[in-house]
RNA sequence: GCGGACGUGGCGGAAUGGCAGACGCUGCGGUCUUAAACACCGCUGGGGCAACCCGUGCGGGUUCGAAUCCCGCCGUCCGCACCA
């Protein structure tokens, strides 16, 4: 508060003064006059240019929801620190930014507020953009991007036609999660536990429409091989591993009394001696067909109770819950006993996964021992392990460990690992088995049945069918007059002018497709376009796309571990394979910030007020210092709550800074270098470069910033002394203002000019710690006694174990301790400690 | 249920086998001031006059030496959860 006060009160004194150098730092002047100047000279303009290496630093693109929060510059000012720490390392540097325009919220906020949402949109594009400039973030905005635009989506809908033509974008019918509240259907990584919605938290359930998905299933291998080439935090890749879900198996045929054959999907084709039984998902196709008259009620009962539950609860089943199922009354033969099997339904048995029916190993399979032990069903030991003698009759669970294959024919005595090809190989010779790798991954549904997205570029003819659009009629509009309060219906299926066309094909009448585009569409592929964002040929130049990609670092939150960043890894592989790319994985460098909370350690909620605006904070304690508050709160990936009070520390820090390099910039050098006082300070300035290159090069922007201070700590006293006014000194406080440039950009450069340095420090060189200053001619010794310290005496560091271990125990207060006991052992560690063990 | 991460002063955190608590916040004392605020200087894990003792969730282990490594437990957070 009482800052506040200051602050302004300075303002308007210096306000009336031409440019008298105030002596107080006043960042209500400093940083929009900086600002002006960087924009005026395009300091931040990224340049296609192949002298120095590139560096692709790229921060996740915000939702433009309103007005910015904290976490907001966490997640853009901090990788800002890093970009220009890049960039002062010599590399040519993309830092671009954007906005992730399209998407439910601007049609909910639109219908609440009865605004169109392209008004709500670009209102907050503004606001935002605005505020972005605020924190003085190296972004070079000649390229942004808003995914909102006909420029933008026009390429999404071209992709797309690329897709359809190469068959990896295609219509389906299918059960597809549908959320009532949203009005539209949703992906499957949209759903969350529970069936919830991603989006708003209502409860999701299937419905049977007719969709658009992209075959990212192509692509399940590749997607979950190359994790390995990128550098992610390990718990992304699990998380994207998990999605993807690879077993390896194989797919066996069942002959059934019917005269149908019953394929499945089975990763342990060995146990199929063991195979008592077989379940079907209720929704399975054979399920109407192979029921019996007897069972048919019962069926029909357990089907309609599936089904009704999977509007409710089915799915979010957890594994705990009981077993339940109806005998079908049909057969099957196992393939190699030939036994009668009965076939049950079951809802532990997915329909979308494999082939929707399994056959039950009751002894090697925990469900289905469960459901075996419910129903009364045969168990039989195909795997018998080393030790113990596995019976049916007391078995208490499945065993799935190692062992040795028994009763199944010839494979008796196999060890488990060799029985799996064995067995494939040997059923697949009857051609009763093919060895089959399922994946958890299905495609990606993305047609939405909502307004505020790109429109598929398709339409329906009533001789030709469904007809893309002609590349050259792109982009297919979103008219700006559609009724968009959701009925459950594409509101584009009301716009007459919008549906009504003609048929590219004949020329006769057709209706376009009204669904328009999931908005992970637009994400999938942006960074592409910062690097050529006004080519109106294609979605990009392929030169600079792939001379500025992949993106060498990535840096977003972990709640887009599986969504963006699994379609975004898709997409640039299609991408790749129409030739627009050269690379298969556009992030080389994944970093996850953590989350900044409310300051009593809950969600920063808008609707609760809880939110922090950084506006505020600037205008009473500037950019900088609330830059180097966020990097201070604590481990970048941890995020926490914030903190209100910490900051009034990093305004200290700047302003002593400030003071310290404007009382002494224009300083006499009157002393030649070579006093130990100045060798000191020297050791110093080079021991700070080495802290703060490292931690800043381990993204540890806390204790970069710890090491910032503590150098200021430490020539602070000596600013009003006669080393002030030596070259090491002025080599001090030169690197303190480099050193602060990435955290700090405003007051660095404004200290830059006033130490009469060329504009701008932004472009200086990022200093290199010189080892011969690093090293140490003395250290303090630790000396312990059975490891309690005891004393600490510093010595040269040179010095020989011998000539250490004499000394130390030649020591009056080590003779004192050590009193009548001799020393057992003496473990030195040079330039550490002695720790001297004795008796007890 | 399975898997992973984490647990350190009043608070955020530092230290990843070698001085626990760097640095910042808070708090306390002092200087300045008529006074207060600001600013500056100093102190700030607990106990003890001191030597010293205790102390990194709890219990055990390895080691000359453990916040750090190993085993078990408790707690918090995250991911997965009928995927055949």
């Amino acid at each position: 508060m009482s800052s506040a006060v200051r602050s302004t009160v300075t303002a308007g004194a210096v306000e009336g003064r031409s440019d008298a150098p105030s002596d107080r730092y006043d960042p209500a002047i400093i940083e929009p006059k900086w600002r002006a100047r960087w924009e005026t000279d395009e300091l931040y303009r990224a340049r296609d240019e192949a002298d120095r290496p590139k560096w692709y630093s790229l921060t996740m693109y915000p939702y433009p929801s309103g007005t910015l929060h904290v976490g907001h510059w966490y997640a853009f000012a901090v990788p800002d620190v890093f970009a220009r720490f890049q960039r002062m390392n010599g590399y040519n540097v993309l830092f671009p930014m954007g906005f992730d325009a399209f998407g439910l919220p601007a049609e909910n906020a639109a219908i609440r507020h009865n605004i169109h949402p392209a008004t709500w949109t670009f209102d907050n594009i503004d606001r935002m953009r605005a505020q972005y400039r605020q924190m003085g973030a190296m972004i070079d905005w000649s390229r942004e991007v808003v995914t909102c635009t006909p420029e933008y989506y026009r390429w999404n809908q071209w992709i797309f036609l690329q897709m359809l033509e190469r068959g990896l974008a295609y219509r389906a019918p299918g059960a597809v999660w549908w959320c009532p509240e949203d009005q539209t259907v949703l992906a499957n990584e949209q759903v969350l536990e529970g069936n919830i919605c991603e989006r708003c938290g209502a409860e999701v359930f299937k419905r049977d429409l007719e969709q658009w998905y992209f075959r990212i299933t192509d692509y399940a291998d590749e997607l979950l091989r190359e994790l390995d080439n990128v550098d992610w935090p390990e718990r992304v890749k699990t998380m994207q591993r998990n999605w993807i879900g690879r077993s390896e198996g194989a797919r066996l045929r069942f002959s059934l009394e019917t005269g149908d054959v019953l394929e499945v999907f089975t990763t342990r084709p060995d146990t199929v001696w063991g195979a008592t039984f077989m379940v079907l998902a209720p929704e399975h196709p054979l399920v109407a067909k192979i029921t019996t008259d007897g069972q048919r009620a019962a069926v029909e009962a357990y089907v309609e109770q599936a089904r009704r539950e999977t509007e409710i609860e089915r799915m979010s089943t957890d594994a705990t819950r009981p077993k339940s199922g109806v005998f079908t009354g049909a057969y099957a033969l196992n393939p190699v006993t030939d036994e009668r099997i009965p076939i049950w339904i079951a809802d532990y048995v997915l329909m979308g996964y494999g082939t929707g029916a399994i056959m039950a190993v009751p002894s090697g399979d925990q469900r289905d021992f469960e459901f075996a032990r419910a129903f009364d069903l045969p168990i039989r030991v195909v795997v018998q392990p080393e030790g113990v003698t596995l019976d049916p009759a007391t078995m208490e669970e499945a065993y799935d460990g190692a062992g040795l294959l028994v009763n199944s024919g010839s494979f008796d005595g196999t060890p488990v690992p060799d029985g799996v090809p064995a067995v494939i190989a040997w059923l697949d010779e009857q051609g009763r088995a093919k060895a089959e790798v399922n994946y958890r991954l299905r495609d990606w549904l993305i047609s939405r049945q909502r307004y505020w997205g790109t429109p598929i570029p398709v339409v329906y003819c009533d001789s030709c069918g469904m007809v893309p659009v002609p590349i050259d009629d792109l982009p297919v509009e979103l008219p700006m007059g559609a009724e968009f309060t959701p009925t459950g219906q594409s509101p584009l299926t009301t716009h007459e002018a919008f549906l009504r066309t003609v048929c590219p094909q004949c020329g006769g009448p057709a209706r376009r497709e009204t669904d328009t585009m999931d908005t992970f569409v637009d994400s999938s592929w942006y960074w592409f376009r910062y690097t050529s964002p006004h080519d109106e040929e294609r979605p990009f130049e392929p030169e600079k796309a792939s001379a500025w990609c992949p993106v060498d670092l990535y840096c977003g939150g972990i709640e887009h571990a599986i969504l963006h960043l699994l379609y975004a890894r898709f997409f640039t592989k299609v991408l790749r394979d129409i030739g627009l790319v050269d690379h298969g994985e556009p992030f080389q460098r994944l970093r996850n910030q953590g989350m900044i909370l409310a300051e009593e350690g809950t969600k920063m909620s808008k609707s609760r007020g809880t939110q922090i605006a950084p506006d505020d904070l600037v205008q009473r304690h500037g950019a900088d210092a609330l830059r180097l508050h966020l990097m201070y709160l604590g481990p970048w990936d941890q995020g926490g709550p914030w903190n209100s009070r910490g900051i009034t520390g990093m305004e200290k820090f700047i302003r002593d800074s400030y003071t310290i390099v404007t009382s002494t910039a224009r300083n006499r050098i009157d002393s030649e270098a070579g006093s130990d006082e100045e060798q000191a300070l020297r050791r110093l300035t080079h021991q700070t470069i080495e802290r703060v290159t490292t931690d800043l090069r381990d993204f540890q922007f806390n204790t970069m910033v710890a090491a910032l201070i503590e150098f200021k700590n430490g020539i602070w006293p000596l600013r009003e002394k006669p080393i002030a006014r030596t070259a090491a000194w002025r080599e001090a406080i030169e690197t303190l203002v480099v050193l602060m440039a990435p955290s700090t950009p405003y007051v660095a450069e404004e200290l830059w000019e006033r130490l009469g340095k060329p504009y701008s420090v932004h472009t200086q060189e990022w200093p290199a710690a010189d080892p011969a200053l690093l090293r140490q001619d003395e250290a303090e010794i630790v000396v312990q006694i059975n490891g309690k310290v005891r004393e600490k005496i510093t010595l040269p560091v040179d010095l020989s174990e011998a000539d250490v271990r004499e000394l130390v125990l030649g020591r009056e207060r080590v003779r004192e301790q050590l009193g009548d006991r001799a020393p057992a052992r003496v473990i030195y560690v040079p330039g550490r400690l002695i720790n001297i063990v004795v008796g007890r």
